[in-house]
RNA sequence: GGUCUCGUGGCCGAGUGGCUAGGCAGAGCUCUGCAAAAGCUCGUACAGCGGUUCGAAUCCGCUCGAGACCUCCA
């Protein structure tokens, strides 16, 4: 892959690295004079160099702060490849910032990470950028909080991790059962990404409840349709409640993306939708232009922004037993407009049904 | 030890000085052949102590508790 990308010495002026043997370093103090390293993590040299304990393998820095951009291969690494100071491979932080730049330009809107890549090695990207090219890597950072699992932090030696693949297949000790990617989104979702994120199975069983109840309102609101209703007029307070709820659907999300709340509005809009299948409220009532406006924002917010969308949870094989049973029945009743009736369904689907003697099948039709 | 974040009702989780967050669970009501779904109503929460203020979950201080980073590797 290095081979491919445009490799560090085009990439470093001379201002900032330093070289020592076969590995190239980045002098932080000296960058330090000019730009203020930990500006992102609210640190600053001093301390940092003050508070560092003495490490083995450190020996060819300069100071403890101080980065590889390129280290050298000892003869048993495996990756390697040629460059000006002999063989080796890129620092971790290079490789980040060579990556970005190739496909993102020198500098891009939003970088993400977890919390805890902020310190060393987002600084380090920035230094690195501005002592390139002059320019930060990203206008904006945006940074994940952590998860817990019952409280604790996940890790391997507590034995409290659990896969993303795990969770999707529930074939874990501390699951009750599967849950699927759009419950975990919206489990995730419905907390600030800056927040820690506290995982239990209570948790995720009340995330996935609240997951269907959003995607029933979702299919709810996708058949209702604006009715006009003569004698009926608009209710202004209504309509401008749901006008109002489709606003805060905007002033949230752009409110550092604030996804628990925009959820919080969808969720106050469902019951209007629910209220509009059931009759408790008329689209008449609402007027025309909101019922539109409102259907259009739920949808657009939660599908698009949010990237909920409904998952097939109908087994087919189910419903296709249920209609043979149907089936089965209305042939012992002699009911053959019935009989005819469910073939014809089930024709549209690509299905026949197939009377044998031993009983009743289905085929694909040919 | 240093720097920083957090502690919200049974559970999860928004909210940063006065205005209903929301979801799940629970209780009651309406609707209903039964059941479900749905709607309405309810619990009056902000770790503890003290302070600032007309007023604090929201600001300040202290205490307790949880967590992150401060080093390598990625």
């Amino acid at each position: 892959m290095w081979s491919r990308l445009p490799l560090p010495s085009a990439c470093w002026r001379p201002a900032w690295p330093m070289r020592w043997g076969g590995s190239v370093y980045f002098d932080v103090a000296k960058y330090n004079k000019e730009h203020h390293y930990g500006k992102l993590s609210g640190r600053n040299i001093e301390e940092l160099i003050a508070n560092t304990r003495e490490l083995e393998g450190q020996e060819e820095k300069r100071n403890a702060a101080d980065f590889a951009l390129w280290k050298k291969a000892q003869p048993e690494h495996l990756m390697r490849w040629p460059s000006p100071w002999g063989p080796g491979f890129p620092g971790w932080h290079l490789e980040c910032t060579v990556m970005s730049t190739k496909y993102l330009g020198e500098q891009f809107d939003i970088h993400g990470g977890g919390m805890d890549l902020k310190f060393p090695h987002h600084e380090c990207e920035i230094a690195q950028s501005v002592g390139d090219c002059g320019k930060e890597p990203a206008k904006y950072w945006l940074h994940t909080n952590m998860v817990t699992l019952n409280g604790q932090k996940m890790s391997k030696s507590l034995g409290n991790s659990i896969l993303p693949s795990e969770f999707i297949s529930g074939s874990h000790p501390l699951l009750d059962q599967a849950y699927s990617p759009m419950v975990l989104r919206f489990f995730m979702l419905q907390s600030h990404y800056a927040s820690t994120l506290d995982i239990s199975i209570e948790a995720l069983q009340a995330a996935k409840r609240g997951y269907l109840k959003l995607m029933n309102g979702l299919r709810v609101l996708r058949n209702l349709d604006y009715q006009p209703q003569e004698g009926v007029s608009v209710n202004e307070k209504g309509a401008q409640q749901v006008a109002g709820l489709c606003d805060n659907c905007y002033r949230s999300m752009n409110d550092d993306f604030n996804t628990a709340q925009t959820i919080g509005h969808l969720f106050n809009l469902v019951k209007k939708i629910n209220a509009l299948q059931t009759g408790q409220l008329s689209t008449a009532e609402l007027g025309e232009q909101t019922f539109t406006r409102m259907k259009e924002t739920v949808l657009l917010f939660t599908e698009e922004v949010l990237g909920l969308r409904e998952e097939a949870h109908l087994k087919p094989e189910n419903l296709l037993d249920a209609l043979l049973d149907l089936y089965r029945q209305a042939k012992e009743a002699k009911d053959y407009e019935r009989v005819d009736q469910i073939r014809a369904h089930l024709r549209k689907s690509g299905v026949v049904v197939k009377d044998m003697k031993q009983g009743i099948d289905w085929a694909y039709e040919e």
